[in-house]
DNA sequence: TAGATTGTTAATCGATTAACAATC
DNA sequence: TAGATTGTTAATCGATTAACAATC
């Protein structure tokens, strides 16, 4: 036989029905397979770069966003080439157009209302995270189940029971649903999300959830990176 | 000219003496080159995963554990024969051993001590973070500048003035250095850690740091990771 | 013009997948 | 033995880099 993932009796293992074939690792299936996917996953620091460039700053060269961005010069020009040509020869890129064509590839101009799931000191610090505003993103709701927490605000959205969360997404849409919760609700909460029609998650929580192949998935866990920067310690 | 990397002149890059040759994407010169950098990701995802297998599953199939992974069955193999043949054919890999060699292959048997500075909500959350313990990691110091932080435990750890960083290094190795400030002070963060002589720094703050080559540093970004997740959304 | 920098082609590199002999 | 699964070879795929003609 060959090597095809199939379903098999776990106890942890939540089933989504067929689960059919295998996802890839992040489990993202590029519907719009434009860009290739370590350009995708460079774009967001481009801009970060270009963000913090002077006003009086009008153009900029691959080679020099190369260097703020920890990049090769001719990376930089392969991954902006995707995006379009609208380089100057000889000058580089307008600093203004470059970072509009990569905030439209990204889909950046979008209003995508988020969910966070989980209200600790984690929850806290994505609901006050400041950067959502001009980037397309919007905390729309904030979750959790204990009752001490619901009803409290948090910049300016309030606390609702997890048990409201299937009934706000029908009235509202949810675009993505962030998980920060301890590790042993993680995979309950990523379930009704998916329940409740959110199709992209960012799991915070530290364990390796199972979502059906159509939901894309991000997993950010402070012990994978310490463990991969732990490798190449001395 | 060839593309390369040199100094140039902008405002709000902090210059590290010569910073020479282009330091690839995530700044991690292998030092110890032995596996690729790919299986290194994955390794924590495997131990994530086996780490929940019940107590009663002694061993476990390339197929089962690509199951559990969301990867597929050949990599899994692929990634694994890299610490070593010790799988059974015809059965699987013995649960203990694979344990056990992928914690080894990471380093995780070393103990690593830990700082974590900025004590907001995030630097909170990590240091309350209960998954360090049998991982080597250890937190050793907690830092900030707010004097209404400064002396308050977490933990059990004070959390101390940021200005003490470079005497505690002196006496209290320090491994990895964790970033949970403002982005306004992740920079300055960065650079004390650096010249406090921690060698890895993991930054959590939104913006791109700059340091020396030889440092190892990883970014987990909130925006970033929506902002990928966007680009595959519908 | 002379110097600089893009956009892209070709070469290289590394990672993934398929497939199967070895072997439990 | 018969069935299952590893470990690895070879093929494929995708990403990176070098280099340079085009051109500002």
């Amino acid at each position: 036989m060959t090597d095809t993932p199939q379903a098999a009796a776990v106890p942890w293992t939540h089933d989504f029905g067929a689960d059919p074939a295998l996802p890839d690792a992040v489990n993202l299936s590029p519907m719009k397979s434009d860009l290739p996917s370590a350009t995708v996953e460079r774009l967001p620091r481009y801009l970060r770069c270009i963000e913090r460039l002077p006003e009086s700053q009008l153009t900029i060269s691959s080679r020099e966003l190369a260097r703020l961005s920890n990049l090769t010069a001719a990376g930089v020009r392969r991954d902006i080439s995707y995006l379009g040509t609208f380089g100057i020869r000889g000058v580089g890129y307008q600093v203004t157009e470059l970072n509009d064509q990569i905030r439209h590839a990204l889909g950046l101009t979008a209003d995508r209302p988020v969910a966070v799931v989980g209200i600790g000191n984690l929850g806290s610090a994505l609901a006050n995270y400041t950067g959502f505003g001009n980037r397309g993103f919007r905390i729309v709701g904030l979750y959790d189940a204990a009752p001490t927490k619901i009803g409290t605000y948090l910049g300016g959205v309030e606390v609702r029971d997890i048990s409201r969360l299937p009934d706000d997404a029908r009235t509202t849409h949810i675009s993505v649903g962030i998980i920060a919760t301890p590790a042993g609700a993680a995979q309950q909460v990523a379930t009704m999300l998916v329940e409740a029609g959110v199709r992209s998650i960012l799991n915070f929580a530290p364990t390796v959830l199972r979502v059906p192949d159509d939901i894309h998935l991000r997993q950010v866990d402070l012990a994978t990176e310490l463990q991969i920067l732990g490798y190449y310690m001395t």
